[in-house]
RNA sequence: CGCGGGGUGGAGCAGUCUGGAAGCUCGUCGGGCUCAUAACCCGAAGGUCGUAGGUUCAAAUCCUACUCCCGCAA
């Protein structure tokens, strides 16, 4: 049971470890697109490629839909982002157990998109965990788990192929376990679980009464969906790429070298669901510096190669960008055709 | 038939409404200045204005069809 690319993976390393794929389970195909034809799911695209057989059940807890799956009598069933909840029934199904892969090292980030907030907090370390499921969200017993770094500039897509690559490994191995007998099952300390919530395509909006650094850190983990952005003249500007520049050596011709600030406490589990909030009185009267900070969201800099951005915290020098309707380039081709000067705001769609 | 923006020398854009000699900021090549430079000065090359058809004395510009790219929405 799967749904996007992070399943294709480990269905495929099962199948070429000499597993029987009985049935793919996937989600419903929904209209996409610009069109608005139906797509349908990575996952039934791989099926069909593979001749397995695909079942769509707009809810797989209905009881019709129970009752097929048992036709089966499956021995093992996977779970990789499928998308819905399995009731005790199902998981009580097959001959071993329902084993889940999930891209995070349980207990920390159970839940929806564990890699993009993995990134947007700035781990150091994420990876992948199997675990034989039970009723609850990400809660069962943890059967095999893996680390995986990430890069200083780890983007939430490239993060998404590490952990789907480790991820069908990781599946294959805990299988074999599993069949032979010798699979441990450690329960999670459910005292140091935390939660993270779907991304939504709102949280792309950057906010630069926030630090840099954080600001940064959120345009990587959205990219390369649903994107961070922000507005300038009425149109919607994606960011696909930025660093943080220090404030106070302004005049320097510095090219943005990417630092990376040690500040973030790498072990220290934030709790992903609940944003901090802290910026909310820094934004009107801000002027802690000594010349009066512009205001979050003002170009303080822009020549023919940078663009730097004021924001709660230091500048952002964004790198690469896409306007609405356009392709998206590096800042210096975006500078070249745009008249985006020093005292330009960013920001406020409405205008 | 979901809504919308766009395809103009190598890059990014203007020009299209109000038809009539291809422009701007860069890049490239040659020359100059300089201790030096991504800086500055002089000069040059390079474009079937997405494709096909139509209207016109004349089309990047108006009309028709097609095609590719992109944003929103899902």
């Amino acid at each position: 049971m799967g749904t996007p690319d992070f399943s294709v993976g480990t269905m495929e390393a099962l199948i070429e470890a000499g597993h029987e794929v009985v049935l793919a389970v996937t989600q419903p195909d929904k209209p996409k697109g610009r069109g608005k034809a139906l797509a349908f799911s990575p996952v039934k695209e791989a099926a069909l490629a593979h001749g397995i057989p695909v079942y769509q059940p707009r809810r797989v807890r209905e009881p019709e839909c129970v009752a097929y799956l048992k036709t089966f009598a499956p021995d093992l069933i996977v779970v990789v982002a499928f998308g819905q909840i399995l009731t005790k029934e199902i998981l009580e199904m097959p001959r071993y157990c329902c084993v889940n892969v999930h891209a995070s090292l349980l207990p920390k980030y159970r839940g929806a998109a564990p890699i993009q907030w993995a990134v947007i907090n700035g781990e150091t370390v994420t990876g992948v965990t199997t675990m034989r499921m039970d009723e609850g969200i990400d809660t069962g017993d943890m059967i095999l788990k893996t680390e995986v770094p990430l890069s200083p500039e780890e983007t939430g897509g490239s993060l998404f192929e590490k952990l789907a690559e480790a991820g069908a490994r990781l599946c294959v191995e805990t299988v074999l376990a599993i069949e032979t007998g010798t699979a441990v099952y450690t329960p999670q300390n459910h005292q140091e679980a935390t939660h993270t919530t779907m991304i939504r395509k709102q949280m792309g909006e950057l906010d630069f009464a926030r630090p840099a650094a954080e600001l940064e850190r959120l345009v990587r983990g959205l990219n390369p969906w649903p994107s961070a952005y922000t507005y300038w003249g009425g149109k919607t500007l994606k960011i696909w790429k930025a660093s943080v520049v220090e404030s106070s050596s302004e005049a320097g011709t510095c090219t943005a070298s990417s630092k990376e600030e040690s500040s973030s406490g790498p072990a220290g589990a934030r709790t992903a669901s609940s944003k901090e909030e802290p910026a909310l009185h820094a934004a009107p009267e801000s002027d802690d510096q000594e010349t009066a900070g512009p205001a979050p969201g003002t170009v303080v800099k822009a020549d023919r190669s940078s663009l730097l951005v004021q924001t709660g915290k230091g500048l952002l020098s964004l790198e690469e960008v896409q306007l609405e309707g356009k392709k998206r380039m590096d800042i210096a081709s975006f500078l070249r055709g745009y008249p985006l000067g020093e005292g330009a705001r960013l920001g406020a769609p409405a205008r």
